[in-house]
DNA sequence: CACAGTAGGTGTACGCCGTACACCCGTCAA
DNA sequence: TTGACGGGTGTACGGCGTACACCTACTGTG
């Protein structure tokens, strides 16, 4: 009974309890909004208590992406190479597409979680298994970089100045300034069609890099390429 | 006389001054280090003083990012497309690897400057007068992703844990963990061959990527590839 | 030459941050 | 009964970005 009444009172805190709350916060606030104290208050608790869960923000972080990571699904089993890494790229691409903070956060870790690890071990693993030589293997993770989280490396908007306010810098703003960049952002805005807000299909363009990075490692499969033989182009 | 005795005292502040001690600053100790205090006292200056050059630390980063742009070679005339692209992206690359914090500053701008904006117009440039319709060219751009300035999106290191001290959540640092992983790992530092430390060669894995995203657009271009046809493989 | 305007450096202060350190209290094993 | 200990608390420190009022030395104008 005293237990009970002090288990009303509060539910002691953990590390899952933590990181949760934590994953909660960025998502509605955003990263940046994000601090041991302001979390601390969400949990209804002093800041200091937090560090006896986390050593510190770092770890705190580490374990946000370990949180969202367990939102990819397992592997499908029996797919052949391509479509098994293509569906497993995807499903971290929704679970971090979920966490609009997570690809930030995940890039700006200097050493993989556990949990990162075994992903990747996945993924080399469905290469390996496919076909691929440990040395087009290795490569072909490089290639895929950041993607391999379905994380776009994207720059920035499409749209040559989503931001409303000018550029101060900018002498004379004048249309013919970039006519490139005009030209194509006005294609773009022109061929979304119904809708009228955003003008690209980010699926789809994750979809059109991968696709295309896939199909040249299954050409570089088929033909035998090895390191061994550097020359620039990278079959045909 | 009395100008030179003060020009000895003190050469005034300048945008360009503040943005150039800054760069260096954060080559030297890093981005993290770099605070507006640090940057003043670096110039003899009280904190508020940059204020007066640049609005906010923000914008410090946006100009930061814009005295490492001016390195980049400007476009080699008479090229074809590819080898254009390929050797204005390697350009970009040389620069920001002489600025390790530029890529992760870079990232997190959230509208680029009329400068980023320009280089986006050239490389723009090259598809469109390489003979890359604009729809093909958006995608491809989009594919390019942060590549097109140089910046491989690489997770981590290659290396399991170059941090030498063990991730605290890993129960059991058997080998077997993570098979794949050790096995990629070992391979690649083992063809380092004579070199001891780093195990991979960086821009190795860069002009690999690179190339093998240019040889596709290539092929789409040859094929007059349209977004319209919407299906899942890239041609072939 | 006198003087007002102004560009640019100064000083102080506020509210935020991460976290070190000492403390304290309830629980449970011996 | 006691003593160790897991876990929440309170205080404090040094650092951050920057708002705001101030001062000062130079400028162009009459």
């Amino acid at each position: 009974m005293a237990q009970q009444a002090k288990a009303v009172r509060r539910t002691p805190l953990t590390r899952d309890r933590v990181l949760r709350a934590a994953v909660a916060l960025a998502d509605g606030t955003g990263i940046e909004a994000l601090s041991m104290r302001k979390l601390a208050q969400e949990l209804d608790v002093v800041p200091m208590a937090l560090y006896k869960h986390v050593a510190n923000k770092e770890q705190l972080l580490d374990g946000m992406v370990d949180v969202v990571m367990s939102e990819i699904d397992p592997p499908a089993p029996g797919a052949d190479w391509q479509d098994a890494v293509r569906g497993r790229v995807l499903s971290a691409r929704r679970a971090f597409l979920g966490h609009p903070w997570a690809a930030q956060v995940l890039q700006s870790r200097t050493s993989p979680t556990p949990v990162v690890l075994a992903y990747m071990d996945s993924v080399i693993g469905m290469f390996r298994t496919g076909g691929f030589s440990v040395d087009l293997t290795h490569h072909v993770m490089h290639a895929l970089g950041s993607r391999m989280m379905g994380i776009t490396q994207e720059l920035f908007d499409a749209s040559p100045n989503p931001d409303p306010r000018p550029r101060s810098t900018a002498p004379q703003e004048g249309a013919g300034q970039f006519p490139y960049v005009t030209e194509l952002a006005g294609a773009v805005a022109h061929d979304a069609g119904s809708v009228v807000g955003q003008g690209c299909d980010d699926q789809f363009e994750f979809e059109f890099a991968l696709d295309l990075l896939l199909d040249g490692f299954e050409r570089l499969r088929r033909q035998g390429w090895s390191s061994a033989d550097r020359s620039r182009d990278n079959g045909r």
